[in-house]
This record gives structure tokens, C-alpha cells and sequence, in this order.
DNA sequence: TAGAGACCTGA
DNA sequence: CAGGTCTCT
């Protein structure tokens, strides 16, 4: 009998890592990732990313730790400190945020205490958002889980990864549609074939400066603007990307003025007025739009266009 | 860098 | 209708 896979034991994060219950949801299961689940009545979250399996929960004494097993059995620390990119500047980049001038900044970085953009794997950032046009968030996941069950390898008994693209190069269009994809399995078949063609063709994009990774993703079927930054900003650690979907449309529009404007006069604006972290910036002004939003109707003060 | 409709399926 | 993209006018 092959040895089993051994969890971890229990790990605190660092001090840096510290956001309160409802940051840590919004980190793990508010639309950046797809592969979360909890918490459960203890607490306690459960999610995979590459040959990783982890479980994060909050110890007695409010510290956030984690544990975790990987499919090869080699220590997972390193992959859960590049997932949460704990090693990151996090505390630099946020005080370089315009937040002396723009107090709705300000109010959703407060409201969102630590939160992060996660490092994942790329590939799976790929696939995740490649699903994500017009479906919810719980859609999308059970998207992912299908393909991981029915097409991916075992990490821990039970447990299954998402499949690499060169597996998913191996699934007839008809059977991926039969994971709830729709009109999404002719765009990640497609996919899945040109990468196989060209097997190096992710990394290189994932080590490309952000304008050449985006035109090299947005050439691919299925890929727009929206997606690729989405991959670029979760999945390659570009925070120049600053994804434009309904809820930053609707943020800009209501708490900026900018009622009417394109995703792309949008896109320009937010680059233009977060700065180089910009990706950072529009992560808590999603955040904050999505929670709490629906309380603060647009301003009238700025809603004149 | 305009606007409309199609594309799948299920909450 | 839904966190988008593609295609055509």
C-alpha cells in the first residue's frame, strides 16, 4: 500500500498575516480563487491549488494558522507561503496607495484589514477565469470541482486536483460541456490545444512584463481584457492589472463619478489614479462594493456626469 | 475604441 | 439575469 499522505502539523501565518473572519472569506472565496470551501461550524477553510491540498483556521488564541498535504509528500511550506505571498512587501504597497487623497479608498482598505491577492498557479488562474464569464462565483466553483473529480490526478485520498491543460488537451469538447462548462469548452478546448502546441507558452507568459503576458493572453479564445488581467493580477502577481467587471464598473460609477464611462475609460482612469498598484486598489474597492455597497447608494454629491 | 445579440445552463 | 467574449452592423 503506497504511503499515505501525511497533513502537516497546525502552522501559525506570521503576525502580517492577521485579517479578521470576513477578510479571510473575501480572500478565499470572494472570486479570486474557486477552490475554497468553508467555514466550517469550527471555522475551518479547505481548498487546493496545484499538488497542494491546505485547511486554514484560527487558533483559540485568534492567530490564523494552517496545515496542508502534498500530493508528493514534500513540506508545503514554501508553496503555502507563495499562494499567500507572504514574503511580499504587503504593508509598503498598501501605504503607497493614494489614500491620503481618496477617502473611499481609505474607508474600504479600513473595512478590509489585511487582505490579499493570492499567487496561484497560473495555469489554474487560466482555467478558473476562462469559466468565469457570466456565472457566479458558486457557479464557477462547481465548475472547477467537476473538472478536478472527473479529469484531474488524486492529491490526497479523495481529493483531486484541477487537471493540467495538457490533460484538459485530452478531453473531447463533449465532455468538458458535460462539466457545466456551456459555450466555455469550446474556448478552453481550444485553449488547451494551442498550449499543447506550444508547451512553454504559459511560462513564458507568466514571466513576461504585464503589457506583452496581456496581449499574449487576450490572442487566446475566450481571453478579453477582463479575464486576462483577472489572470495576471491572481495568478502572476501583476499588480498593474486592474480588472474591469460589473462590481468595479458600478464602484467607479457610484463612488467616483464616473457614471457612463467604458470599461476601458474606466480601466484607464483606475491605472491612472491608483498607480503602478492599482490591481492592489481595486481589489478592496470590490470588495467593499460587494459587502457593503447596497447600504451606500451612490452620492449625490458625485453623481453628476 | 459604438451598440446589439448570440453563446450554455442553472440559481 | 449572471463577475465576459466574439462577431457583425
Amino acid at each position: 500500500m503506497p504511503a499515505l499522505a501525511a497533513w502537516s502539523a497546525w502552522t501559525a501565518f506570521p503576525p502580517s498575516f492577521a485579517p479578521d473572519d470576513s477578510t479571510l472569506a473575501e480572500i478565499l472565496d470572494g472570486g479570486q480563487a474557486f477552490r475554497w470551501y468553508g467555514p466550517t461550524e469550527h471555522g475551518v477553510w479547505s481548498g487546493s491549488w496545484g499538488d497542494t491540498f491546505a485547511e486554514v483556521r484560527r487558533h483559540p488564541s485568534g492567530v490564523l494558522e494552517w496545515r496542508a498535504v502534498t500530493a508528493d509528500a514534500r513540506d508545503p511550506a514554501a508553496a503555502v507561503h507563495r499562494y499567500f505571498a507572504l514574503d511580499q512587501d504587503w504593508a509598503g504597497w498598501m501605504d503607497r496607495l493614494p489614500w491620503r487623497s481618496d477617502a473611499h479608498l481609505a474607508r474600504c482598505q479600513a473595512a478590509f484589514p489585511h487582505l490579499r491577492l493570492l499567487r496561484q498557479p497560473f495555469g489554474e488562474t487560466l482555467l478558473g477565469f476562462l469559466c468565469s464569464a457570466t456565472k457566479q462565483i458558486l457557479q464557477i466553483k462547481q465548475m472547477m470541482r467537476l473538472l478536478a473529480e472527473r479529469h484531474g490526478e488524486p492529491v490526497a485520498p479523495g481529493i483531486h486536483r484541477l487537471p493540467t491543460w495538457d490533460a484538459l488537451a485530452r478531453v473531447p469538447e463533449a465532455e468538458l460541456r458535460r462539466c457545466l462548462l456551456g459555450f466555455r469548452a469550446r474556448y478552453i478546448h481550444e485553449t488547451a490545444l494551442r498550449l499543447q502546441a506550444e508547451p512553454d507558452w504559459l511560462a513564458v507568459t507568466e514571466a513576461s512584463p504585464y503589457a506583452v503576458a496581456k496581449e499574449r493572453l487576450c490572442s487566446l479564445p475566450g481571453v478579453g481584457e477582463k479575464v486576462a488581467d483577472c489572470v495576471l493580477l491572481f495568478g502572476a502577481g501583476q499588480l498593474e492589472a486592474f480588472p474591469v467587471d460589473v462590481w468595479i464598473l458600478r464602484a467607479l460609477s457610484d463612488r467616483y463619478g464616473l457614471q457612463g464611462w467604458s470599461p476601458a475609460q474606466v480601466a484607464r482612469f483606475g491605472r491612472a489614479h491608483f498607480g503602478p498598484h492599482a490591481g492592489l486598489a481595486q481589489q478592496f474597492v470590490f470588495a467593499w462594493e460587494r459587502r457593503h455597497g447596497k447600504a451606500f447608494p451612490p452620492d449625490a454629491a458625485t453623481a453628476r456626469t
